[in-house]
DNA sequence: ACCTGAACACCGTTCAAGT
DNA sequence: ACCTGAACACCGTTCAAGT
């Protein structure tokens, strides 16, 4: 009776698949922002040794990698979903990932953070930049369609994508900031904010 | 005898100035980007106790909060003499200015890093917020003589200041987090992105 | 008013030991 | 192959005690 419960528990608990539910986890620490991230709070929320992890991962700053990772995933999730929602306009797509961009970092404050904060140097740090890589495409993508298409001038296609996701990656870190700050419309003036980038930037942009 | 030598040194020692002197050494830490800057640390650098600092910061949220005035402040100093060093011209000006931005923060990761990672709220937050504030006016400057001059469309003035930050603030980010990333070309190479997305911004910034 | 040293709770990491 | 518990070095912070 005893192992048969067990075995059931098992399922979600911990055998096969603790490297997965360890970074779970530490997502769902980060999401909460309650609890301060901890090789040892990870362990505990998941009901094992404070040791175990060192089973799956690379100390502390493997784990980290991976929660980044899964967070550059989602990063370029949601933007490629707003560029495919956005319809075929290459302006209207810029708009559109820049917006998703900014809400991503402002409803996930502290993975984001996570995900662009210092790392140490390792093998699993290569990862987490293939990972942003990944999601830096999306980008590239939107700037190419808009070249190909005739909509954009010849610009340097990296080089604009590289221009567009640092103004909407400095304008996320600016909003995560002053967290503190006066002003509650922090989530519409930031958009606003954009908006008003984006129409100067479309100016230098556009070919007509 | 051993009383006049002690005075001596104490003139850089510690007993008035024990305050600004560990602002210092945990300036000179990050400089040097060897050591982890910790408060023990800073008060054993100092060579004094390390529950010392607690006479003279609200512990070390308080040091740290200081120290990332100081930075706000040098980045000020260096953005404003690269406006007037410029010239007149608004175009030059906001070049000049952002170049001299992302060389502070490529020059000094560690310190940049500081002042723009995760603070803990509190009063010393406030201040901190208004060092950047300070150095956030530089740029609108600029802008303001832009638009003044004529050269400039009638953009927001505000506005446009809040895209140029974020853009360069953005760049700087992306050049220290890929710290071991391939291409030791790194710091040439991320002028010539600002010098791209400057004139692609400059196209919808410029009146004629 | 300012500084020290002991003490506390917490952290990341190592390692012998268990299964 | 995976997990545990003790141990270690380190950290931030508090506090009684000194001057």
């Amino acid at each position: 009776m005893a192992t048969s419960d067990r075995n059931k528990d098992d399922k979600t608990y911990h055998h096969g698949n603790l490297r997965a539910v360890l970074i779970d986890a530490g997502l769902a620490i980060l999401e909460e922002g309650e609890q301060e991230l901890t090789l040892r709070s990870v362990a505990k929320r998941v009901g094992v040794s404070h040791t175990a992890p060192y089973n799956h991962f690379a100390g502390k700053d493997g784990l980290l990698a991976e929660i980044a990772i899964r967070g550059f995933e989602e990063l370029r999730r949601v933007t490629d979903e707003a560029r495919l929602a956005a319809g075929s306009d290459a302006d209207d797509q810029l708009l559109a990932t820049g917006l998703a961009y900014i809400r991503f970092g402002s409803r996930r404050p502290a993975l984001y953070q996570l995900m662009f904060g210092p790392r140490k140097a390792g093998v699993s740090s290569e990862k987490v930049e293939a990972a942003g890589a990944a999601a830096f495409e999306v980008l590239v993508e939107v700037i190419r369609g808009g070249v190909g298409s005739g909509r954009f001038r010849q610009v340097d296609i990296r080089g604009a994508a590289f221009s567009s996701w640092a103004l909407v990656h400095g304008m996320t870190q600016m909003v995560l900031d002053r967290t503190g700050a006066p002003g509650a419309d922090k989530g519409t003036d930031i958009e606003m904010r954009l908006l008003a980038a984006h129409s100067i930037t479309m100016k230098g942009l556009l070919k007509s």
